[in-house]
DNA sequence: GATGAATGAGAATTCATTCAT
DNA sequence: AATGAATGAATTCTCATTCAT
């Protein structure tokens, strides 16, 4: 995590900073991604990184944390405070979700790369890490389900967990290739227009109608 | 693809290196992977691996080639000639997938390494490739399915594709995870004894529960 | 030189042999032609060129040797017995190393390679060879054409015949320029008409016009 | 051409590494030539010549473009301003030229390997350019020396250019053979004192006799 | 604290030559 | 005599990291 440096750096320096690194792993796995091209695009020199950071790797935790907690607060701060059922509290979390991939790309192609990173010594950590916080999140809003009754007492929570998680994750993929929106273009060039609600929406029904017939209790 | 001379080779030693670049493309992707290392492994000459090869994307699509006729190879050999429903044909192909990667491993690692590869211009007619048979493989069964009566008529096929194939793909993350089976410790020590093939039917059978309610017509 | 082995070989083998090693010199300097294509062409074993020739250097002499020869040759037969003064005799020599040159486009870019072949260990030799030997030739000429009168005896006649070698082996370079035949398309597509007799003629009577007016006495 | 990193080395690590490059490229064809030797040479890792130079060809650019420019700034700076006419300006230009050849063998040495560099995609731009500007060169004498009369009017303008470019570009190989001067050896061993200036003047007499009376017109 | 040049191990690939069959 | 697989040294180029200024 960033050195005390980095903290001291003027606002503007450190967010010119912070945007090329993203910007540079966004569109490149861990691997590929330069730290020689992110000193450059923030204008500083590359001995600087290293006043700021330990490494490369140092640097990716940082920018995964940040990814997550902006988007995990993102969500949270789009949710309504009281309850709803499981169904629509998870049609509204992954809609919300939905909604930040498409208006922060480059946050949003980071943690996805985070997610289907190949395990190496370097990665493997952040990405243990990242997916244990979202398993957290949907067990916690399982659990709450299976409390109040939306649904069914038998699953197996594990399970339950497992599926909607991948689900939700991956449709990501599916709502991008369907309404063609590139996340990479939309890196780089700033291009396409997020898909509108109305679309989220029409396919998040399938995805619900899927789920509240296969978890929800036989009435 | 492999030239003559690798064809011709005595086949313990053809064996020995294909084995050695499976371990390698097992647990690296595409561009961490070395064809030094493979080379070192075999126990042959660095040049040697381009007498058999036209370089490294040639024998990556060589490895991805031979892994996925060997899994489908499998699926197909072990499904019964009588249809089935459709539930019971998904629930015996997603089995025998599962028994598939537990009982090989590499060639299981190495198809998941392609599956989740970041799009790079080596890499991508390949992943693309074997991303579309498999989707054909699903749509095949779900227009079934329809046909059948054995799905709802009004599903959204598209929708119900995208998620039979990502439940089925991430299941392999599921059970190695909820079984404690590593699949790198597997390639690389050959350690792990297979999941049971109960404990593989006791997650399908969640899976296909959810499914059934989810996508079967209400009776 | 060839080995028995060669002299052997039955004769149409040895030709096509032969005919693949031209094609490749004729398109690639030393360093850049490449003994495994010429096998790969000759349709033999890479092996076998060793059961030929003592390597790549051995061929190499083997074949300008041979494309001297026939060169020199040529121009010796196409020439009239009886003398004819200085002039016309080097012009008809040179134009009929010209004609050589365009109806035998492989073996002349060989010798025209070999002549600006970058000074390496390996081409030393055999290029000061083809070059002592084409000095001699004009410098026979010259002493014959002093001797007769028709040019001046105050000549130097070192330098003469080093003007007279250098614009009759770069008017090649003239003449293909000027008249667009591509020696290298010719080898590689067997394309290109050579360039017609009087406009090679035209060429001359200009390169003739300049030596007689600089070269013969003062009447 | 290089990057900001070599202009602001200290010169004399500059030169250091001009030097070595120069050798290199003084002894061996573009092909032939390697970095890792320069390196060595020069002392300094292997990566560094990429912090320096884009590479290989960038290099082979930045050390040609130099070695013109002060070949040509050579020459002019030697030329008197007033015109003189058209022979005795094409002496002086000659005869500095081999001045600056025997004085600077590496340089010298460089730009003939240019004009003989077998055509290849890495190299053939440099080349024609420089083949391109010295023909501009000699097209500018013979412009001016036809307007003044010095050169016949009914001169095939085309050929004369070929002619005066060719003797004066190989003058150098007959110089040097005539006087045992070897560029080679010059570079390698800094052996050989360069010809002495009356010797070349020698030679530039009977080459200028021989044009005077071929180009000239009539009385 | 900032700089940016230097490093050097490691990557993929080529190819003349050898030698066991 | 013919084969063709094996070799391995050599090539260009990359990049995270260090460290003297």
């Amino acid at each position: 995590m960033p050195k005390a440096t980095f903290q001291n750096l003027p606002s503007d320096k450190r967010e010119r900073f912070t945007a090329a690194a993203l910007d540079e792993f966004a569109v490149h796995d861990y691997r590929t991604a330069s730290v020689s091209r992110i000193a450059r695009m923030a204008g500083i020199a590359k001995g600087s990184v290293y006043q700021y950071f330990d490494g490369k790797q140092d640097l990716y935790l940082y920018l995964v944390t940040l990814a997550a907690e902006r988007k995990f607060g993102f969500i949270d701060g789009s949710l309504p405070a009281d309850a709803g059922g499981f169904f629509e509290r998870f049609r509204l979390t992954v809609f919300h979700g939905a909604r930040f991939d498409f208006t922060h790309p480059r946050l949003a192609r980071l943690l996805y790369n985070v997610t289907y990173e190949p395990t190496g010594p370097e990665t493997r950590a952040v990405s243990a890490q990242l997916k244990a916080a979202s398993y957290r999140y949907v067990r916690g809003l399982v659990d709450t389900g299976i409390r109040s009754g939306d649904l069914r007492a038998e699953l197996d929570v594990d399970f339950a967990v497992f599926a909607l998680y991948q689900l939700s994750v991956s449709l990501r993929d599916y709502l991008s290739e369907r309404f063609a929106f590139s996340f990479v273009d939309a890196v780089r060039h700033g291009s396409g227009s997020p898909v509108p609600d109305d679309d989220i929406m029409a396919v998040l029904d399938e995805l619900v109608e899927l789920l509240r017939r296969g978890l929800a209790p036989t009435t």
